[in-house]
RNA sequence: GCCGAGGUGGCGGAAUUGGUAGACGCGCACGACUCAAAAUCGUGUACUGAAAGGUGUGGGGGUUCGAUUCCCCCCCUCGGCACCA
């Protein structure tokens, strides 16, 4: 017998396999059920396979090797996705074209994917950058384009100067950019999107009914981002002019009406413009009063009543402003249409009435408002001022009443320069600027509030406007208190007393109180009262209930000196309210408290006579914090302290509503859509997921299928000139512009088909647009009619395994379901995910545990690795190393044992035997069942060792020629070259990879006898051997009658637990 | 901070409807073969103890006849996200 050469080995089946065309697939037979099994294509860089593809493919080649033999008709394909950047700066670099270097780069990817062995159908691959390729990328963009899924807009993108490209959203890492790592721009450009957002909800609900890690399907919905809460509107009522009386008198002056009439009924005017708007409030009472002025004093004119509970806010339109009609709440705008069509001959719908009141109205109704989105409505009676992102559209409409515009115009200008990175995770201090000169009303309490512009809040979600509630949110906190904007608490933290005495008691009846709570602090030392009750056993701090006419503030230096006697005292810190049930058992009733939190500080030691009755009631004593933990019974009292141990911080939990006007006592969650609905807002779900900027200024990419008329409107560019082909006669030179804007055969090309003055699209598609349907593109890569017949597409899609990296999960998975998404919608496909079942590899770390990268020098190189142990043993060490989902250690200690593995089954060969021993069989049908199951379950780790002591065993006992050649049928998926020669060696017909799966007999795989596990109260004793499936009384004979369990077992058993074949535990 | 995955010998890892923890491999030790070495083969290898035994799956509690596995609290590591209102 000649010594196992892997080098030999491997190249003679290589080269056999070529020849015979053993991977050839027919997608056209149906008659087998079908498997498509996926890999995620490379990238065909000039570094050449790296050790993560390897492990990846291996495991679907094992795995699709596996399938075929039972059974399946399996397509497992592979290609390259060849455009993108490398290729590109390398061609700057040096000047060899991309298709040069891809075209030689994909060649090398192929040798070596064939050194190891991958069975692909060579002959069936998809290059993303051939023209037979992009015609149908570019065909799908202009479907979508027909569809309303792309459109182009001028906003701030994402841009690396480095890359001199734009990034989308899931390409920016951290702030920095995904591939070059360098800090990425905000900048205002063109840009093509496409609609990923119109799918966000879709793309949430799809992983219901798709296999994939838990992870990788958390993690994109927490990409996507959804929150639920509420638009609502703030009026922002403008402000007088740099000059007042001027404004003032060009709406009134030839009115006869002016300010001091307005003043005489008690309004005053809140706005006027130059432009044409003016705003007068007053009382509701003179309404009628005021009414009658303008009747006297106006022509026929129109406004809008703006209703709050004790006022009316009246806005005017000069005639000759432009009017937009405004988003208003429900009853303004029925208010308006009311108005509108008393003078509105037409048909009377809110349309016309609207219509009319632009056209021919002296005064029309305008309010200028901003929208807010908040995931807490709740907390509105809180929102002490609000703020505008940088970029927000009001502040330039603004700009003519903002007093501090150059402070203004500064910051925004710095926020635009500004990395996200600066933006956001550099530093989380707080900046801004208040917009001077206009305030905007909380629409809950009618309050003005001041305005800010911050680059806390973020342009791209929600408004780009909040309102902030500084007692209840983190970010508004730290803002408030650096601008000293007031802090009001709208929700009290609502606990319940569950220890007795006075734990709450469900159907006692229930008074609301108010109260203060106080811990009141030792003069000298630090040390603070706690009050020891006589009547009931509880502790507390100095508490009491708030008279009618008393503030808390007065009470509880009432209190204090009532009943501890103390005259100094001083309240050093307001800490806010709690709300506290409990059962009050001297009163014998439910209570409901809202309590007032004081800190107080005793200012010395002077002290009067308490009354008997205080005296009666409680003791004082003096303990520390510490020791007032333990003392006192009621949570809020424990509260009380935390809060005061914790010093300023936002609530930002629930509770109940306090400070709110007519909500109060509301649990705040029924209080979101109540509010909401009272100040006209809507309840509003938001996504932090953008549409997708496609546009990249680069060169080598699909070009954008696009042509503008002289006009400058894009059109698509027509079918039958598809391929629009990427010119060839472009620099490369990265300049920020694209490209494909210095060829001249792309223009003449665009004006010979389309006309003089036509331009073409200058940018070119982001690879992942390619990346994004390749899977579509397999069962029919050659076809130029279609981007896949249908009958295959049919017949193999969707994909049911897919296998691939984890850092793909916002990128191309995202990406990839969104097209298939909505390329359902358009009616291109008859399913909505694409890939059912979806699993991870590990990363491939070296030995030390550390990434592999060309700066650490500590690449493994593969090709190395294959010549010099084979690709056999490369493939099943990667398999045996670790479980596929987990990482890798390459460790070239640990490869010998694989080597020495196919060695000792090389030997083996040379030493079967003739007859069949009972114990080989049995391991064997088990073996075949072990091992289809892992393979099954993806657990490649323990097939293999199932395989190593398979042969352990029969090395020892014996084998024969016909179970080692279903062994090597077993082995075949793992190691395919050592299999296939072994097989020939052992005459076997044709190839091993052609025949089917062995079959496993159930009785043949089941033991004669088994070791039971002994246990006596739960310990492991020792065990015995009995017959396979032997019953209870069987089994605790012979544990009975064995010596050396007898020193265990004395006494009869109170109980016995028995485990067929497993165990028996005596409990004596 | 939030989300996710983990924590088992010297190392990689195994063990799931709760049922003998450490399969398989690496390493290590000893032995066989050899003049010697390599290769190969054999035996052993969680800790502790002379032994009987005891202890042991990040730490602490709980449920159970029985917990690596289930429940509660805490610690640590890794991966991802992060001013998302």
């Amino acid at each position: 017998m000649q010594k196992y050469d892997h080098q030999k080995v491997e190249k003679k089946w290589q080269k056999t396999w070529d020849e015979t065309g053993a991977n050839k697939i027919d997608k056209d037979d149906t008659a087998k059920p079908k498997f498509y099994l996926l890999d995620m294509y490379p990238y065909p860089s000039g570094d050449g396979l790296h050790m993560g593809h390897t492990e990846a493919y291996t495991a679907n080649d094992i795995f699709s090797r596996y399938k075929k033999a039972t059974g399946f008709n399996v397509l497992h394909p592979t290609g390259f996705d060849s455009f993108g950047l490398p290729a590109e700066n390398y061609a700057v670099k040096t000047g060899v074209h991309p298709k040069e270097t891809t075209k030689t780069n994909s060649e090398n990817f192929t040798r070596q994917l064939k050194s190891l062995g991958i069975d692909y159908d060579y002959d069936e691959m998809v290059t993303t950058s051939e023209p037979n390729y992009y015609k149908w990328t570019q065909w799908l963009f202009i479907q979508f384009f027909k569809n309303d899924l792309v459109y182009k807009k001028t906003d701030t993108v994402n841009w690396c100067d480095s890359c001199k490209t734009v990034l989308a959203n899931e390409q920016v890492e951290g702030g920095a950019c995904e591939r070059c790592k360098k800090d990425v721009m905000q900048k205002p450009i063109p840009s093509w999107f496409f609609k990923i957002t119109d799918f966000a909800q879709d793309l949430i609900d799809g992983h219901e009914k798709i296999d994939w890690p838990e992870h990788t399907r958390k993690n994109q919905i927490n990409w996507i981002g959804k929150s639920e809460g509420a638009e609502i509107e703030f009026v922002v009522p403008r402000v007088v002019n740099d000059d007042p009386n001027e404004a003032r008198s060009f709406i009134m002056g030839e009115k006869n009406i002016s300010e001091k009439d307005i003043n005489a009924v008690g309004g005053e005017i809140v706005e006027a413009t130059k432009n044409g708007f003016l705003c007068v409030r007053f009382p509701k009472s003179s309404a009628k009063a005021f009414e009658e002025l303008i009747v006297e004093k106006m022509e026929p004119g129109f406004w809008n009543e703006y209703l709050t509970d004790d006022e009316v806010v009246f806005i005017f339109k000069h005639k000759d402003s432009s009017v937009e009609r405004l988003v208003l709440s429900e009853e303004t705008d029925a208010a308006i249409v009311e108005l509108g069509n008393k003078f509105n001959d037409d048909e009377p719908t809110d349309e016309s009435a609207w219509a009319w009141l632009a056209n021919n109205s002296w005064y029309a109704p305008i309010v200028p408002k901003v929208r807010v989105f908040t995931t807490r409505p709740d907390t509105l009676f809180g929102a002490t001022y609000m703020v505008l992102s940088p970029e927000h559209e009001l502040v330039g409409k603004l700009s003519e009443k903002i007093e501090n515009k150059a402070d203004v115009d500064k910051y925004v200008a710095a926020a635009a320069k500004k990395t996200d990175l600066e933006r956001t995770v550099e530093t989380k201090e707080k900046t801004g600027v208040e917009l001077k000169g206009v305030k905007a009303i909380n629409p809950a309490n009618n309050e003005e509030v001041p305005i800010f512009i911050a680059d806390y809040v973020l342009a791209h979600y929600g408004t780009g406007a909040i309102m902030a509630v500084p007692a209840h949110d983190e970010r508004d906190w730290d803002f408030a208190k650096q601008f000293g904007i007031e802090i009001r608490q709208v929700i009290a933290p609502r606990l319940i007393q569950t220890t007795e005495p006075g734990a709450f008691r469900e159907g006692e009846p229930m008074v609301f109180r108010n109260g203060v709570i106080a811990l009141v602090k030792h003069w000298s030392e630090d040390k603070y009262i706690a009050l020891k009750w006589k009547e009931v056993e509880w502790g507390t701090l100095l508490t009491g209930g708030i008279e009618d006419d008393e503030t808390p503030e007065q009470t509880v230096l009432k209190e204090v000196r009532e009943e501890t006697g103390f005259m100094n005292a001083k309240i050093t810190r307001d800490m806010g309210v709690v709300d506290g049930m409990f059962y009050h058992v001297p009163k014998k009733e439910n209570r409901t408290v809202h309590g007032h939190m004081f800190y107080i500080e005793l200012q010395d030691d002077a002290q009067e006579q308490i009354s008997d009755e205080e005296e009666a009631r409680h003791s004082v004593e003096w303990l520390t914090l510490d020791e007032l933990k333990s003392f006192l019974t009621a949570p809020t009292h424990h509260h009380a302290v935390e809060v005061f141990e914790k010093g300023d911080s936002p609530y930002v939990s629930d509770g109940n509503l306090v400070n709110s006007d007519k909500f109060n006592d509301l649990d705040n969650l029924e209080a979101k859509e109540m509010i909401t609905k009272a100040v006209g807002g809507e309840m509003k779900t938001t996504y932090k997921l953008r549409d997708w900027s496609i546009s990249r200024q680069r060169y080598w990419g699909a070009p954008i299928p696009i042509v503008y008329d002289p006009e400058g409107n894009p059109h698509v560019v027509p079918d039958e000139h598809l391929p629009w082909l990427l010119p060839e006669d472009v620099d490369f030179m990265p300049t920020g512009e694209a490209p494909l804007a210095q060829s001249k055969e792309l223009k003449e090309r665009t004006e010979k088909i389309f006309g003089e003055g036509w331009t073409p699209e200058v940018d070119t598609m982001d690879t992942f647009v390619c990346s994004s349907w390749y899977y579509l593109r397999y069962p029919d890569p050659h076809n130029d009619e279609e981007f896949c017949r249908e009958s295959r597409l049919k017949h193999w899609l969707p994909v049911d395994l897919y296998v691939g990296g984890a850092e793909h999960t916002y990128l191309h998975l995202m990406y990839a379901r969104f097209f298939t998404k909505a390329m359902q919608k358009i009616g291109l496909l008859d399913f909505d995910e694409p890939f059912l079942k979806m699993r991870h590899q590990g990363m491939v770390l070296d030995a030390e545990g550390v990434k592999m990268s060309k700066s650490k020098g500590n690449i493994v190189n593969p090709d190395d690795m294959v010549e010099r142990f084979g690709a056999d043993s490369v493939r099943m060490y990667m398999m045996f190393a670790a479980p596929l989902a987990d990482e890798i250690l390459w460790n070239e200690n640990g490869i010998v044992g694989v080597v020495r593995f196919l060695e000792r089954v090389w030997r083996l060969q040379g030493n079967t035997v003739d007859e069949k021993s009972p114990d080989a069989e049995r391991s064997l049908h088990k073996l075949i069942r072990k091992v289809g199951g892992d393979i099954e379950e993806l657990k490649f780790n323990t097939a293999i060792a199932a395989m190593m002591s398979f042969v352990n065993e029969v090395e020892k006992s014996s084998i024969t020629k016909e179970q080692y050649a279903t062994f090597v049928r077993i082995l075949a998926p793992f190691a395919p070259h050592i299999a296939e020669e072994l097989w020939e060696a052992g005459g076997g017909e044709g190839s091993v990879h052609t025949h089917p799966w062995p079959k496993f007999d159930e009785s043949l795989a089941k033991d004669e006898e088994v070791t039971i596990a002994v246990q006596v109260n739960g310990k492991v004793r020792g065990s015995v051997v009995v017959a396979n499936d032997s019953d209870e009384a069987t089994v605790l004979e012979v544990v009975q009658g064995e010596d050396k369990l007898s020193r265990w077992l004395e006494g009869e058993p109170k109980k016995v637990i028995f485990v067929p074949n497993r165990l028996i535990n005596l409990v004596l």
